[in-house]
DNA sequence: TAATGGGTGCACT
DNA sequence: AAGTGCACCCATT
């Protein structure tokens, strides 16, 4: 088995946004093992690491050699040039087959991942470099299903076709209604009937409305099969491993009693039942992986965040662009006085100078939010924050070249 | 043909958005004739008087009986209570067959129509009351299809089951490389590649990436098939006849030559053709629809209006909520130091300040970005406003009713 | 079947 | 205006 590295340029941002890699092997399925390359991103790393305890025989990750796209000269025919044996650093590797090593890469980030495979899958296709790792498209996400369930990802497909499978968490989506329910349930503020005890210092809550958001679905995580019509076969990317939600709460709810089954049943899942399972390495695993997505898994429930692949999760600048988003497209968009947008702006200063004071004195509650006094605004509700997914509107007359 | 009204309680909030409703007749297609009703809703009108003048023999709408679900009692069984000639205000109607002429309703918004069938289609299934006016399911797309491509509105499928079919508008979305390339052609800002001219009051943009908000394609027009397992008959409802685009500009770009030439050349287009098709009815209900969807029309390029249907659309609310929203998730999200979001906070305020200073003097053009000044932060991009699509983030701890 | 990213129709659930 | 899994497309490079 022989692998391929190759860096991203940059003039193709689509694919430059590949954060981190990781190559699987299936050809080792029958000993549940995995053969993987990691890349130097931490949580790519941990995965990769989780990984690795999969299959009891190796006992650290296989490192390969960078080929840096120009740095090198290239086999200009379909064959592609492959390093083999050149380091000493796999050496500590326990080869799961009498394969070729692969060679020891300079990993990077926006790099990816051609496996060569040079070794014959059991069948007669032995010694037949291009035979592909899969052999037809549908036989990838099973495989892939059965590798992600025991860490709690279940993956269906997002878009494919014949020369790429791109695959993404399950939803996490319950109706509204449901949610509505359930938040109302959780809402310890007393709902009274009796609106002549309203007194002006406590704020009646009738009764809101609870909308989730629709963008809970929008964990960012994705693999992607990509089919190389040279190699004639079948790679594996990991483009974004990180979850806005956390792997096992979800479990339970998300995998079909049938998956379940399957997969505590099947005999490719004999990592998990059989002899060389090691439980314990698994479930730390799990949850070293639930750790390093804690900051992500405790959005579930009210996630709104998006995911930017040119960079890593950034809350000060995220919250700094939107904000300076909001302003330009209050100040050109909305229809109303002068001086209502000022006397709005105002007290939008003073909800950050409130914010400010907060936090020096580390007080993280958050700052109710302030009546619009506005004679010709309709009354305003009382809105709860998760009561609005809806994107920022924009006005027809915002004139994209003036804004610039 | 009978028709029966009935009053959607709110109970099902997805049934209540119903916003207008029309039903159309197939039953006369050799004619070329349709049969409708039309509720108070004045684009609903509006869209019903251009489909009326689409038969040449119906000279006015006809209306039918308000039943509401409880003030009358109905029969239990599977049949449905029926209203017929009993009212006098349908009699200006020339019905286009020898029918039960519908009764005039009460119409109001939410509610919804059934229409029951109490003649035969030509077939043997004559004074069958339970026969479908569509036979299949399959045969109701093409069917509408035809009727409103006159107008400019090419419909797909949204979603579609055994027992409902959800009608939209072909999405105008084109793809953000395209978009991107026409914004730079539109770019009147000079690119200058030379840095050296760099001086601290011009803001340098250096090729900003545009990218459409995906809303684009959020045309709120819908019409519903919905089969009654009870009256085993297909009715149609307008659930939403706005657009938030023009109709006409798109028509050219958006059918497929196929579907032109089907529409022009099919038996059933014949009241484009035919004899007694009234083209100046047709263009001017069109050109009619189109005034009225202006306001929406030139949303096109820049959309990413939502509608609400709740409550109109209001920039200021929107934008309050969303900062608010912003402050708290920032407030609560943010792990940077404390200085440094002090530091941020206040930045947000200088540049709510110099928005103010721009309102006063009726200057509209968005304030540029400002730099995050961290050491430990990423270099500050410069987005353009219309590049951020993505909703405010959330955070779990925000409490809803604390907030309140 | 160049490689690769993305929109979206629409039926399944 | 059910949400979304999936594939048939088309886009750019």
């Amino acid at each position: 088995m022989c692998y391929f590295i190759e860096n991203e340029d940059d003039t193709n941002p689509c694919r430059s946004s590949l954060s981190s890699v990781l190559c699987l092997d299936q050809i080792n399925e029958e000993r549940n093992s995995i053969i993987f390359a990691y890349n130097s991103n931490e949580l790519a790393s941990n995965l990769a690491s989780s990984l690795k305890t999969f299959p009891s025989s190796a006992s650290s990750a296989p490192r390969f050699n960078n080929h840096q796209r120009n740095s090198k000269p290239k086999n200009t025919s379909s064959d592609i040039d492959v390093d083999s044996e050149s380091s000493s650093t796999s050496s500590s590797l326990s080869p799961l087959r009498n394969n070729i090593i692969p060679s020891p890469p300079l990993f990077n980030a926006n790099s990816t991942i051609i496996s060569q495979n040079t070794n014959a899958l059991n069948t007669s296709q032995n010694n037949d470099r291009k035979s592909p790792i899969f052999k037809e498209k549908s036989s990838i996400k099973p495989w892939l299903q059965d590798r992600l369930l025991p860490l709690g990802i279940f993956i269906v497909i997002e878009r494919s076709d014949d020369t790429k499978i791109v695959f993404k968490c399950k939803s996490h989506f319950k109706s509204t209604f449901k949610n509505k329910k359930l938040s109302l349930m959780d809402d310890n503020a007393p709902i009274s009937n009796n609106s002549s005890t309203n007194d002006s210092n406590s704020i009646k809550i009738s009764k809101p409305k609870f909308k989730r958001s629709k963008n809970i679905n929008s964990c960012p995580f994705r693999i992607r099969a990509n089919y190389s019509i040279k190699a004639k076969r079948w790679s594996l990317v990991i483009v974004n491993e990180h979850h806005n939600h956390s792997l096992s709460p979800n479990f339970d709810s998300i995998i079909p009693l049938e998956e379940k089954q399957k997969f505590s049943s099947s005999p490719s899942s004999s990592y998990i039942n059989g002899s060389d399972f090691d439980e314990a390495a698994i479930l730390k695993a799990h949850y070293y992986i639930e750790e390093n997505n804690r900051r992500f898994s405790n959005l579930l429930g009210s996630s709104d965040t998006e995911y930017n692949d040119d960079e890593p999760y950034n809350p000060s600048k995220d919250f700094k662009k939107k904000t300076h988003t909001l302003i330009n497209n209050f100040l050109i968009n909305d229809n109303s006085t002068n001086n209502d947008k000022i006397s709005l702006l105002n007290s939008m200063i003073s909800d950050i100078q409130k914010v400010i004071t907060k936090i020096k004195s580390n007080d993280l509650t958050p700052i109710p939010p302030t009546k619009i006094n506005k004679s010709n605004q309709h009354s305003f509700k009382i809105y709860n924050i998760i009561n609005h997914s809806s994107p920022p509107s924009y006005h027809p007359n915002l004139n994209l070249s003036n804004s610039l």
